[in-house]
DNA sequence: TATACTATTGACAAAATGCATATAGTTTAG
DNA sequence: CTAAACTATATGCATTTTGTCAATAGTATA
């Protein structure tokens, strides 16, 4: 079983999965202001911002890191020690603290928006 | 000037957007479980949840509204007898209700989430 | 030695998005 | 009276984003 696919998906479900597409860059980037890390294990770690193995293809994960890599946010190298197959190891970049600190004022914006949506539903 | 465009946006923006759009058909619908309307004046209220004339295309709005009653989750009718040119009067159906309130939970579950990333960052 | 797990990448099709533009009736300013 | 501005909707197209599949490869274990 290769890790971290799924099935296809049904219409009505990619909507929701949006929601959550739109946080795995701020999440991924925030995994990396903690500690570096490489693909695959940031896989795994995303499980606890609610991202379940089967809802996440892990080449959705390599390619948001190479794009992320390339607008500066972060860099990599190879790690050549470690067991079993190479890794690459991502470190975040000055410039992609402060990006995220630019994402995170948006999801709080985002979220006062939902917020008031999710209000005026409940006064129908 | 044609109602409700911008000029070109930058790459960075697209991504601000994007979370926006995730709320646009929600909003749509709940204007329409308050009162049946049309595109135009739709585009007017939608401001009320933070959409500002300037950062989203009406043809968007117009294009939403046909992809929901193509989900038969709204129909619609011309209304002949307004002044001007002719509007199509959008009416939300049963079917639209029970999703809004699925959409709505999916909006708080996206919400809990962004809550948990944002408590995150700040205990960086 | 076959299977499962770790680890990354690339190609391609499908879907979503932004933008420009077409159409047309009505009102208002000059 | 006529040009400009506003109300109102629709469509086509290029670009961007997304999801999925498949390829590659090293290591551990049954």
């Amino acid at each position: 079983m290769p890790g971290f696919r799924r099935g296809r998906i049904q219409p009505c479900q990619r909507r929701q999965r949006r929601g959550m597409r739109l946080i795995l860059r701020p999440s991924l980037l925030l995994l990396l202001a903690e500690k570096e890390s490489h693909g695959y294990e940031l896989c795994e770690q995303l499980a606890s911002f609610g991202f379940e193995p089967e809802g996440l293809d892990s080449s959705i994960v390599y390619r948001d890191l190479r794009e992320m890599e390339e607008m500066e946010l972060i860099y990599s190298y190879w790690d050549e020690n470690s067991k079993g197959p190479k890794r690459r190891v991502y470190r975040i970049q000055e410039e992609g603290r402060s990006r995220l600190a630019e994402w995170i004022e948006n999801i709080k914006s985002i979220q006062a928006r939902m917020e008031k949506l999710i209000n005026r539903y409940h006064s129908l």
